[in-house]
DNA sequence: ACCTGAACACCGTTCAAGT
DNA sequence: ACCTGAACACCGTTCAAGT
């Protein structure tokens, strides 16, 4: 937004012929931060296939071109943009004492920022050796450090769950892109567990069992339990006890 | 290949001249099958992004458009590719009388489908409804109804063991795409390691810590043992015994 | 230094026209 | 019924030309 100088709106291409020094430049420079900036709120408004490099620069009223300026492509950009909401999502984080408690909050702080924006989930399976990673890595292995798992256990427990959060984000950056965007969540799980009752009960007795659960279920809780259940397997391999 | 016709090599498009009845068709007609198996092809020799439809076209000497006599759009091919591949997957699945290891066994052939075919691990994320997507969870839960797992917590176990699932294989197939194919695995992950351990040790402890066993380390077997975590979270929750 | 916008080399998809 | 290939409406990216 920010001073949104007043404008006449010449419906074609806007008044080339005025020249008042430079008071006319409605865009004050370019930024990588501004690029950045307006491509998360394309992402989040209107998702991923909607971020393109034309959208993007009429968005900020400017050519095409002249984003490759201050950025070098499209996965650069994607990269840059999910490092800005992750810094952001960090910077949040409250400080746990418990390390236990510690990495239930920084998994539903992940959860919690793809819900809101669906592209980041992608975003981890395609650059996983940026600093942004780097951090959760960090996030998940330091707790893991303090609650007492030995060295040798350390690198495995610390990618178990990293790869459990990182697929249930996958996998909720999937849903976003779906039918639930048109059609309401509850009949669109209701109808999803009614196929799944058509299948043959004897070839499929879980599905059939599960079907039910389906269109009540909350993603977030299960998405807890899940991490939860992790945890209590690294507790109970390697009981260091200190935990609630 | 399958009787490769003899055929005199007109460098430019080929003998539009002769028509010896219909002797000349070097392809005995389209079919969805065999459309799906040249995708798999291409895919698997030059990766997601050289699966084009022009390419495909010309690897089936065909048109472009006649593609979509038999196949609805890209989507559809992809989702018809992986479930082929799934299909086979499952076919040479060996049953396993002990839940445990059925388990473990369903998802090591889930790591090596991917490990073999890495642009599967995708499309996971892109089409969940899928009936393949339903023989993995039945393939989970099913073991997991037997290990003796409570009703109400069934749900949530074969949700974190299939998330689980997914996201390495998610991240198996960003790996795929990398530098890794040009570098070597040892040497990317050695210098990945000394980048990380040029990091801040104040602020980043334990990926310190793990940074000398990334090069060396072993994704399958990480993988497993990030199964047998859960399991065994499984397990200490719900203790109904009898397994390995 | 920074921006513009036409141009290039692609895409997926459609569709009239052929057999 | 099935196939062909040009055409359409897009892409990301480059680059001469401008300021």
């Amino acid at each position: 937004m920010a001073r949104m100088t007043t404008r006449t709106e010449t419906s074609g291409r806007n008044a080339a012929r005025s020249r008042p020094g430079r008071a006319d430049r409605r865009t004050e420079a370019l930024s990588r931060e501004k690029i950045v900036a307006a491509a998360i709120g394309i992402l989040d408004a209107e998702g991923e296939s909607a971020l393109t490099f034309r959208a993007l620069a009429a968005r900020l009223s400017t050519g095409a071109g002249a984003l490759y300026w201050h950025v070098a492509d499209k996965g650069e950009l994607l990269a840059a943009a999910s490092d800005d909401v992750l810094t952001r999502t960090f910077a949040t984080l409250p400080q746990e004492a418990d390390p236990a408690s510690a990495i239930r909050t920084l998994a539903l702080a992940m959860f919690d920022m793809i819900d809101r924006h669906p592209w980041v989930g992608t975003q981890f399976f395609r650059e996983p050796w940026q600093l942004s990673m780097l951090r959760i890595v960090e996030g998940i292995g330091g707790p893991l450090q303090k609650l007492g798992v030995p060295d040798e256990a350390l690198f495995d427990c610390g990618s178990a769950l990293l790869n459990y959060i990182l697929g249930v984000g996958g996998q909720n950056a999937a849903n976003a892109r779906l039918p639930t965007k048109i059609m309401e969540r509850e009949p669109f799980l209701a109808d999803v567990a009614r196929r799944w009752k058509q299948l043959d009960p004897q070839q499929f007795p879980f599905v059939h069992r599960v079907a039910d659960s389906l269109p009540g279920h909350n993603d977030r809780q299960q998405f807890v339990a899940g991490v939860d259940l992790i945890l209590a397997g690294i507790e109970a391999r390697y009981p260091a006890a200190r935990n609630l």
